[in-house]
DNA sequence: GGAATTAATTGATTTATATCAATTGTATTC
DNA sequence: GAATACAATTGATATAAATCAATTAATTCC
């Protein structure tokens, strides 16, 4: 088949026409014959759990979408302390689409399938596509608008608030993708939790534990609680 | 004059075209006709000292650009606990390009001058224009990145550490800007330092002057000090 | 399925920072 | 230029969260 054949042929199934998580990506502004060329500029690629995709400072040349599985983005401090700037899930992208190296390095949470984009062919493709550029601006002014948040959260929240908050945007985050919202899930460790909330697991453990005896939460499992008073913990969560 | 005449017009000066500061804006990536063009779908407006531009929650409707002064943006807790998300200057764009509603609060420091953008407007532009949407994409990147810094300076640093930080970041930005980068000046506040980096008035107050016990700076007035010892304040800023 | 390993919880103590309070320094105003 | 108001510093104490330590719970692996 030449190529002119395979633009033509409607038939035919490109990686991205076959994509599940499309809807849900940046990828979503493109139509078929976008998405046509859009599928040649990437490559899939996995990673099973706790592989790095890229470490900070990385010169970066690749941007990342999740098509299957969960990342964990992170700084670390020369001291060895270490703060989690993200859990990310599919549909969501990462590394960078500019700069010259990468701000965070990215870990694999589990099994891991990516979308990769080599950076300066992306950029090319912009200049054809605006309509990805704005989409791409969207998602990131977006993903700005959250970061600023967590400022809120960090610096002038208690430790309880964090828990609280951190809770309702797990609710909240799968309602989005469509599950349902209350027994939510905690796929990541304690230890994460305290490293995303920029706090020690000791304090992590012993605020669920408040949360669990005033019956606000119920521990199904220590990965698994069920959220009895979701209005409460609005109210303690302050946002 | 039609507006045929003025597009053909080499001397007549648009707006942007006088700018001063342009080539430290997103609008730099326009050639002069498109310049033109931009002139008319933004306009100029003036604030002064402790006005508010716009309030967290109100509907967003413009984008504006800096050309002359400084913005503190903060978001509020309802108990008045404050979080100051950033202080802008001249060339930061601040607003929203999209979503429905102002993700924080801004208000003047000082006498302030502003490009302001419809968010409509500026969004057909961009169809029109994909190298702005680029650009806009690129800024919107890389103050991404500095948000993800702060969050693990205000997650993982303790007070002595923030404060150094906080002071090689305005050392570098007015190096960015082409000042002199050593006696630099505090236009803010120390309860708004307080509020930026998550701590109280005291505790800045008091780490500030270790600094100078240990020699590290020298007060040369409370709102302007001068750094004896960059090396030393960058090994306790630990980035 | 029991031993070994790792993760999470709970307790005792310390510590960094907040809070409360007073003082000093610096503008502003009449 | 004294009087007033506001901003910044310094001191004493309280407290939230960290640290150190032990125990319990949950996985992993022969």
């Amino acid at each position: 088949m030449t190529a002119v054949h395979l633009a033509n042929n409607k038939d035919y199934k490109t990686r991205c026409s076959l994509c599940k998580i499309r809807s849900y990506s940046f990828c979503r502004c493109l139509n078929d014959d976008q998405l046509e060329i859009f599928s040649k500029v990437s490559f899939e690629k996995k990673f099973t759990d706790k592989e790095n995709i890229f470490l900070q400072n990385d010169p970066s040349t690749h941007l990342y979408n999740i098509t299957e599985g969960n990342v964990k983005i992170y700084q670390l401090l020369d001291d060895g302390r270490i703060q989690i700037i993200g859990f990310l899930y599919p549909g969501d992208f990462f590394g960078t689409y500019k700069n010259n190296k990468y701000n965070y390095s990215a870990e694999a949470i589990g099994n891991l399938r990516v979308c990769v984009f080599d950076q300066r062919v992306l950029d090319k493709y912009m200049d054809q596509n605006p309509i990805l550029a704005k989409e791409l601006l969207n998602q990131t002014s977006y993903e700005l608008t959250l970061a600023q948040d967590r400022m809120t959260v960090m610096g002038r929240l208690n430790a309880i608030e964090k828990i609280a908050i951190f809770f309702i945007n797990i609710s909240n985050q799968r309602k989005r993708i469509g599950w349902q919202s209350n027994p939510i899930s905690l796929s990541m460790a304690r230890q994460d939790i305290a490293d995303y909330l920029g706090l020690t697991i000791e304090t992590v453990s012993r605020e669920i534990s408040k949360l669990k005896t005033s019956n606000i939460i119920k521990i199904i499992s220590s990965k698994q609680l069920f959220i009895n008073d979701i209005e409460k913990l609005k109210q303690i969560s302050k946002l």
